[in-house]
DNA sequence: TATTGTTATACTCTATAACTATA
DNA sequence: TATAGTTATAGAGTATAACAATA
């Protein structure tokens, strides 16, 4: 499946974005504003500045194998790590060999599959993730501190569904071709 | 300036994420939705698909120096189209060539300024940029299709907030070095 | 001398292909 | 023969550096 060929958003020759009354307008912002805070986080360099901060020379996917780590709370294998960033193994094989080089993770034997191996945090690497993610979410919370506790409520509820809805739909998108 | 060096997010040696209680346990939910959003928004490849839907074989800059020439409504210099997109001048001078040789736009000499050019789209230009922003809008609004009115007008206004304030600090931040 | 734009090159992030070892 | 992981390579997107033409 494709998307829709569609027809032209006006009469032929129309040149302006939507009409203030097209059904959509509301939507017309909202994907240009999900693509600049996109690009912001990556051209303010945001994730670097907090690892820097947090003692760490590491770049952007491999400070998201630490979180994920963190986060995960037991070891996990290369191929879940990848599955929940939602990224191939290979890249994730190359993080993990950076992070084990500054003695951040350490790979332990999978009981019972000598194919694969288990990734933990070491302490050191467990404190660096804890300073790195109290420093991003510092930045982030000085950057919200003015607005309602309401409003910021309302931004994670309709986030959450909007990422949830969109990834639903693109699974579908996929499963159909 | 950098990110603070903040004290470790728990006591030493506390694994989990933040706790219930934690003032900042909300916005840890934002930032991996953004980027989840951002991520399947890429991997879905939705501006790929769009743009073939609209009869068009050019790549996301490209189309994202398109939709920028549609919104403005006037002939931009290479600058201008730079500077809304946030990003550098010779990038955008290869996606301007791309679409010129498909005939998609087209160079008029700056009356005032004979080191620049304007950039305008042509009229199969203009057609294709409505195609393809319908398509685009048609399957983002079927993803929100559920969504109470309120709730699609409240995404967007703090959306519309968030990108402002983030934006604003980063800038800040930038002047700060 | 400052500014606009172009050409050539490099860098970041992620994917695909080919292969090894174990199941 | 299927699966987990690794190594090597490729690709998309954007940036920096060096330069040309005009202001």
């Amino acid at each position: 499946m494709t998307l829709e060929p569609a027809e032209p958003a006006g009469p032929s020759g129309s040149a302006g974005p939507s009409e203030p009354d097209d059904p959509h307008s509301d939507l017309l912002a909202v994907l240009p504003r999900l693509t600049q805070l996109s690009a912001a986080f990556t051209k303010g360099r945001l994730t670097e500045r907090a690892a820097e901060a947090a003692g760490l020379a590491l770049d952007r996917p491999a400070m998201g194998v630490l979180v994920t780590l963190r986060t995960a709370d037991q070891p996990l294998r290369i191929g879940e790590i990848a599955d929940r960033m939602q990224v191939v193994g290979p890249h994730v094989t190359r993080q993990v060999q950076a992070l084990e080089k500054r003695g951040l993770v350490r790979r332990v034997a999978d009981p019972h599959d000598r194919r694969a191996s288990l990734i933990e945090p070491t302490a050191a690497g467990m404190e660096a993730a804890n300073r790195y993610v109290t420093s991003l979410l510092g930045w982030f919370a000085e950057a919200l501190a003015d607005w309602p506790r309401q409003d910021r409520e309302d931004l994670t509820r309709l986030l959450n569904r909007l990422a949830d809805d969109v990834t639903a739909r693109l699974a579908r998108f996929d499963a159909e071709e």
